[in-house]
DNA sequence: TTGTAAGCGTTATCAC
DNA sequence: GTGATAACGCTTACAA
């Protein structure tokens, strides 16, 4: 493995010096034409590769960003990453996943921030104390997170998909609507909105509680709400379940099947999440969006604003993606009362409606 | 957000060189006992988190390696990436994804040069160009993916997979097994697998090919098969399919059940993959399972091998996991008439009994 | 055991 | 336009 070439060994074959070398890779147009075809040539015939460890210690930015996530198995994240790569464009993005690291007693936030990125996108739950003293820009990404002083929150409002699935539900006829949660902030959220939906339409709630957010807690719970409806002496079945994710209503529409109950005949069902197994021929689970890809496009625009403010006027060149001025809703206060109110942004979730709620 | 601390800074603030600090930081014993307290304050008070910009510059290696995966969306890379972090402790691994970067035009390989990663996962198609001169210990993780001189591969045995699966449903005392297949390397050796298997226990087999690996394509494609099967004038409906994956096992599942066939009872069906849907209550998928997380520590456990004969003898410290000898089947030869044969390893899959094969 | 000093491969700031 | 020449923050001989 012969050692990398620097630039110097591009600069002394091109006949040039280093400097122009490193004028010629950044697109400088103050550069002859030939001097720059001497140096690309050298680059080519040398394979050369800079190294961002040197380009990042001795620049004022390492033009990177750095991604905490949860786990990388929830599925969730990948449009995330694919919206912010889309608006970060010009910045490489790197992640890690705080359940695994947390697992080997490492700090997401400590790694990156020895890795000298420029910025951080939080989204996923975070050790307290690394982000007190973060000194790092940053934006947090999703809805369980933790609201942090100085650093905007774009989330999707998922109360507000709560009652897109309730008022889908509603609208189709139904009045006796389950709302099967769990525990976590996503899961309250939603059922909160289911709550207000109901309210607002004169209709009883009805909660169920799954011990977990697995289909087979669901499946579970699910089972036995029709046990008890059969008994007779407990309440009816419902004629529609909301299941507060895709997993737990796929629990849901198992343990009907197992009961005689065929969906949507006999049960409409809508889940959150619209995951991938939603869009089974087998299943056509109508259900919630968040639509994590604009969300992650969003989280990068806010991010990139944080950065150029943080860098001073315009790094120019830097626009690797659309500047574009940060949506609307970027405009309300977090928490109005902190000591640095940040911008939050809460981007309202669409119904994929399929056959499961029987529309 | 101040300028971070440097070296300098706790050198001083702990009265002694930038030598020492970096001494006590790297765990050297030679330290008297109240320096090292001295530093380690200093750094606590400080909050001082070194560089790795300027330590991978300076020193030999930057204790750190690129694994490259063809999309996120992959679940399966999940458990691969834990397997990794496992046996390559000591280490700080750094994800990307070639779909995503290819359609960006970058060529990850390339940026985890520029980054001077220590070593390279290939789990994901790769680059052909930016391969052959790699420059760079590697190993190859996975089926589908090209054979690397020089570079080891670790990869499931989906052939010996196959084989399982139909073993499994033969000695249940079913002949007319389906093969579910689609496009792809993967699919291809599943197929082979079953192709042999079926051969040898002189039973027939029977083909099908979905357009896709989707759930739908499975669907349309089992429909078809029932359809048929229905007229009366086709060949009968099988009593066993063997999905090559999950989501296709799904799909036949599916699509049984609309002709009202029920599962087990009038179709045993076993998939390929142990996603997290086979475990699903509702469906309870008996599942080849390919141990993506064996298949991620063999590979660590292959490329620290090459690290360490690549960074001369036992760089001391460096053995943050096990440094257990690589495996048995690590010996045998990838490709025998190759310039540099390059050892490979295949690793035996597992079956994953659970309910729709009716066992 | 501890300090000194020479790089490591860039960027950035000046002169020319 | 182009080329010296300092940083940048750390590792690593080599001295002391």
């Amino acid at each position: 493995m012969a050692k990398a070439p620097t630039i110097y060994d591009v600069a002394r074959r091109a006949g040039v010096s280093k400097s122009l070398v490193s004028l010629v890779l950044r697109g400088s147009s103050r550069v002859s034409d030939e001097k720059r075809a001497a140096v690309l040539t050298a680059v080519a015939e040398l394979d050369y590769t800079p190294s961002r460890l040197a380009a990042g210690l001795a620049g004022s930015r390492t033009r990177s960003v750095g991604v905490v996530i949860d786990e990388f198995e929830n599925l969730w994240f990948a449009p995330v990453l694919a919206g912010l790569r889309a608006s970060l464009g010009g910045y490489s993005l790197s992640v890690a996943d705080a359940a695994l690291n947390a697992h080997l007693g490492l700090d997401p936030v400590e790694a990156f921030r020895s890795l000298r990125v420029d910025g951080l996108v939080l989204a996923g739950e975070v050790p307290e104390a690394a982000v007190q003293r973060l000194g790092i820009p940053a934006v947090v990404l999703g809805t369980r997170s933790m609201l942090l002083p100085g650093a905007p929150l774009v989330a999707s409002d998922e109360r507000a998909g709560g009652r897109l699935a309730t008022a889908h539900l509603a609208e189709l006829g139904h009045r006796d609507i389950v709302c099967l949660s769990a525990t976590g902030a996503s899961s309250a959220a939603r059922e909160a909105g289911y709550r207000e939906e109901m309210g607002e339409r004169g209709l009883a709630p009805r909660v169920l509680r799954a011990a977990r957010t697995t289909e087979s807690a669901a499946f579970a719970a699910a089972a036995g709400l029709f046990e008890a409806a059969r008994g007779g002496a407990a309440p009816p079945a419902p004629s529609a379940v909301f299941a507060v994710n895709d997993p737990m209503a796929v629990g849901v529409i198992g343990a009907a099947r197992a009961r005689g109950i065929e969906v949507p005949c006999g049960l409409a069902v809508v889940g959150y999440d619209d995951s991938p197994i939603a869009a089974y021929e087998t299943l056509s689970l109508t259900s919630v969006s968040g639509d994590p890809r604009e969300l992650g496009e969003v989280a990068g625009r806010a991010l990139r604003e944080l950065l150029a403010d943080a860098a001073g006027p315009v790094p120019a060149g830097a626009s690797g993606g659309a500047r574009e001025p940060v949506p609307a809703e970027l405009g309300r206060d977090a928490a109005p009362g902190r000591a640095a109110p940040a911008p939050a942004a809460l981007l309202p979730p669409r119904l994929i409606v399929r056959r499961s709620s029987g529309a």
